[in-house]
DNA sequence: CACAATTTGATAACCGCTTGACAAGCGGAA
DNA sequence: TTCCGCTTGTCAAGCGGTTATCAAATTGTG
């Protein structure tokens, strides 16, 4: 592997006009230019990254920290993440956390010592203050995090656009279906939208509350039952998370249980999957969300000022679920 | 930020004492390691990995290239990796080709100048000469790249397995829908596998061959043509893919054809989402592939001797659209 | 207590590149 | 010719570690 001394020696030049032409070929002169890029071409040369970020201090890495890349959601952001890395001519190095507050931690400490330029985080925010007082810029997607500035999908609207579409589409009994309460503010948001447009168009705020165990084991009884309960027949749900609505239709239709005719369904994030499924859903911005993220980071990184909190806005996809002609 | 001298001075001892303690600590000893703990606890110490990198000539970070995350397929795969690669004490830069051969190209220029410790290949194979000679451990990920170690599933028994199932499922006229012939020695391996298993069975391989704008575009009257075709009433379908198995669904679903009624369908890949289509498929065994490709790598790195193909099993999901009740 | 074994110190070179200070070479303009 | 401005050379220190060498200090052992 050849250094720059090999290609200074190689272009009769010294090393410092190596450099310059590497870092500022305005300073060097079209002929000494050429002899240059003539002899890193024949050595093949490519600067080594490391040693040039350790007397820069800048790796032009960034981390990312997600769950998991293989649920459609976060495989989307990471995707749309390293693509307006590369546009930048940033790297990236990816964390999976599994959602693990512990590992969350680590894979921070890891990026520090890694010493990359900055973090994009999908946070389980689990132990919040392990992200405070890190002196590194940080961006969060999706979760609100004080003193961080995050990127989010406008929630609020979302909740709001969901309950306009359940009973826009008939429902007269309408219920959303809830994580156990975290610290989710996202979440909270998009409750809080839902709650707003049902109690704006004259309807009960309802909700069902399930385990994030019954979530993954797809245990929704506590749902069917609710639709068989005289007092108020659920006719309308709205759920936060594709795969979980996905669950859920697959769930009814063992038990008979048809949308639109027997009930009103719609998701949220807006994922491929829903369309296979003919399901409604809530769509999240994901692309744009990661650009956006993107694009903060590195004016941070650059020292400038951006807004505390950036949301985008949310739309509704409808399809059959919540269709009129039930 | 604190430096190893920092910590040296702070635990009264020189660098070579703490760099030892880093790196053999059972060179040192208790009384003086517990010291030279304290005083990293008391600096908020991480050693700075690019510095070691430089000396060392190892970073302990693996690229991986691959087309794009948002893909259910390389989601599973990119998660997998990342998992493996963490639980070795590697990190993962994250390369996203879109299987574009020169973006390929410059992000193995890219992972070289990083000094990544090897590479983990899922290439477009657009240009394989790019990959060889090629002084870094590289593995390659379902494709087959001269001089290269590979793992993939065994494509030849996915074909089989999926023409067995076909016919077993009652098809008369099964087909196998295919991409244009490009350098995909495993989509070659899969038609091989499923015309053995079809004239083996007694019956004629006939394949359709679809552009990637068809595809893409989901244009599949070619199919449902041949479905009419009274020489050859096509009533079975493998096609190599599970998107493309879910929107051709969807296409003939818009046509009023059924599955398991007017037609079979199985896909390839095993994805989640066929769970939720009720579609055949045959399950490509992703966490093991690239918990395997991580070990070969790392074998590699560490100059041990790999095989140059692994092959791992593929398995039939059987779904609805395969069952008998026609 | 002498001797060996273990642990630590001191120093310096090195990994490959950046950067600043300063001088020297060169050509063109006055 | 002289002076200026651009380009390049020279030199050296520094980024934060690793590692080899050798010597010195500490400890354990019989």
């Amino acid at each position: 592997m050849s250094t720059i001394r090999d290609v200074a020696n190689r272009a009769n030049v010294c090393v410092a006009t190596v450099s310059r032409m590497l870092n500022k070929p305005e300073m060097v002169s079209q002929s000494t230019r050429k002899r240059i890029l003539a002899a890193m071409e024949e050595l093949n040369y490519h600067p080594n990254e490391m040693a040039r970020s350790l007397s820069t201090k800048r790796t032009h890495i960034i981390g990312v920290i997600i769950p998991n890349t293989s649920l459609p959601l976060f495989g989307a952001l990471a995707d749309a993440i390293e693509s307006s890395c590369a546009d930048n001519g940033y790297k990236l190095l990816l964390c999976g956390s599994r959602g693990n507050a512990d590992k969350e931690s680590s894979m921070m400490a890891m990026l520090l010592a890694n010493k990359v330029d900055g973090i994009i985080l999908c946070a389980s925010l689990r132990n919040p203050d392990a992200y405070m007082n890190i002196d590194l810029p940080i961006v969060s997607v999706d979760r609100i995090i004080p003193n961080i500035p995050s990127v989010s999908c406008d929630n609020f609207k979302g909740g709001v656009l969901a309950a306009r579409e359940l009973i826009d589409s008939g429902c007269r009994y309408p219920v959303i279906v809830n994580n156990v309460p975290g610290t989710q503010t996202t979440a909270i948001m998009r409750s809080k939208g839902y709650k707003y447009e049902c109690e704006r168009l004259g309807y009960e705020y309802r909700e069902i509350i399930l385990t994030n165990e019954q979530f993954f084991d797809c245990e929704f009884d506590a749902i069917t039952d609710a639709m068989k309960n005289p007092d108020y027949p659920v006719d309308g749900i709205f759920i936060t998370g594709d795969t979980h609505a996905a669950n859920l239709k697959r769930f009814c239709a063992r038990r008979g249980l048809e949308t639109p005719r027997d009930y009103k369904l719609i998701g949220f994030d807006g994922t491929d999957l829903m369309d296979y499924l003919d399901l409604s859903t809530i769509s999240v911005p994901i692309v744009e969300l990661g650009a956006l993220a993107v694009e903060l980071l590195i004016k941070r990184i650059e020292k400038q000022s951006v807004p505390e909190r950036s949301l985008l806005p949310a739309s509704l996809i409808r399809r059959s679920s919540t269709s009129k002609d039930a």
